[in-house]
DNA sequence: CGACCCCTGTCATCCCCCTGTCACCTGGGA
DNA sequence: TCCCAGGTGACAGGGGGATGACAGGGGTCG
């Protein structure tokens, strides 16, 4: 099992890898968001310490579930109320606080393998879609450089634009609805009544000149479509 | 969704019940094991109690565990590591100690869920029991991405055409009332009497080109029935 | 200080859902 | 066989919810 440890704090990270591979697990360690986001696709399970220098912790770890599903713990100092919530809506599978008895995080770890490893195989995620470039027409999304083509020029979208893109891309084809996107990507339900999304997603759309890119199912959400044709009647 | 609440304390499950009402779920509230056995394969998900009187917690938790895959959440007292580490391994999917924030457990039921239930995405009806696209003759409907093709050609049903298509689908073959259906898909067993049932499936038939793919039992409901081409005259 | 981004509010448009009506079909009884 | 009653299919029209487009304020970062 290959673990995945972002962590800045070099006390804190030789422990737990000293634990981690007592338990058998493979473990690559890394102390900056962009290293955290190069190599996420090789992670099956991911610790995720939310007190990084170089970006927001919430911030990556929207950014870390837009391009891999695999299970995710947040382990971190934030003991906050709505620091928790957010962190669970956002996307984590578990969130232990600092300081934490490190029994309990391989506990925690292995029962939220067990509900991920078994089942979760149902849908086909890890051919191409959550490490590697999505391309549709000739719309290419990378998720390791945060980039996005159009015919082979350059893009340039916003955090919130570019989120949104990507969370769609992780599962092309699928219908998100709105909720899930919010719960995702802003880690926050109750602005289903906002027009942000609905903003963003027309960002996307006017600066990729590719309207059909991003489809809306009407009263559900939205779903990654084709990029160079438009929709039919 | 539907939640076992295993609680002795009156007030602690009375605040819990609120809270758990308030956010769409139905629950069952019992205070001590033999009931929580009982009632067991009903839940869709668990909130457990270590402190019963009757039997000691970690026991329940495994027997429980042993006719019940629900998500299960230990919600106690007892804050040992000792306690929290064997909660875990005894096959819960979190552990929470009192005092806790409401906010947080909710955050942390809908992570729990997020897992477990394959359509962690909106409502429970298109894709829930169906894990993959379900065909009937040349049609094929995928609650993934909520399509439905004819012939290899996509169909665009509208929101409601497709809730009631895909609801006939999760169970192809058996008959549905009309009660039924508007119960699941509407939440409301009132519209009986009205012709939107009738104007939505109609909206199928013609949509999809096979008359034969959604079946009227007279006086009762619909079914999925075989989608033979339209040899029409 | 300026540029950029995000969120919010408003307006207009679209089309989806519901409803009402009529006609046809089915099944039972005389 | 005929008649009747209830259920269903077909169709059209109104209302309202959902979405797109746009502008403005507030915040952040360089």
């Amino acid at each position: 099992m290959h673990a995945l440890l972002v962590e800045d704090d070099d006390r804190m990270a030789h422990a737990l890898v000293t634990a981690l591979a007592q338990r058998g697990h493979t473990v690559r360690r890394v102390g900056r968001a962009s290293d955290a986001l190069q190599h996420a696709h090789e992670a099956e399970f991911v610790l995720l310490d939310l007190g990084l220098p170089d970006l927001d912790g919430l911030e990556l770890l929207r950014r870390l579930r837009a391009v891999c599903d695999a299970p995710l713990i947040v382990v971190t100092a934030r003991c906050g109320e709505r620091d928790i919530v957010q962190g669970l809506r956002a996307g984590a599978d578990d969130y232990v606080v600092k300081p934490f008895r490190t029994v309990e995080l391989m506990a925690r770890i292995d029962a939220v393998r067990r509900r991920t490893d078994p089942s979760s195989g149902g849908k086909d995620i890890g051919g191409g879609d959550t490490g590697g470039p999505v391309r549709t027409g000739d719309v290419e999304i990378d998720p390791a450089a945060r980039t996005v083509t159009v015919a082979g020029a350059e893009v340039r979208l916003t955090r919130r634009e570019y989120d949104v893109l990507a969370f769609l891309a992780a599962r092309p084809g699928e219908v998100h609805s709105r909720e899930e996107i919010l719960d995702r990507i802003w880690g926050d339900v109750y602005l289903t009544a906002s027009r942000s999304l609905d903003v963003h997603v027309a960002g996307v759309r006017a600066k990729t000149g590719r309207p059909g890119l991003i489809r809306t199912v009407r009263g559900f959400g939205y779903q990654l479509g084709a990029a160079d044709q438009d929709d039919g009647p």
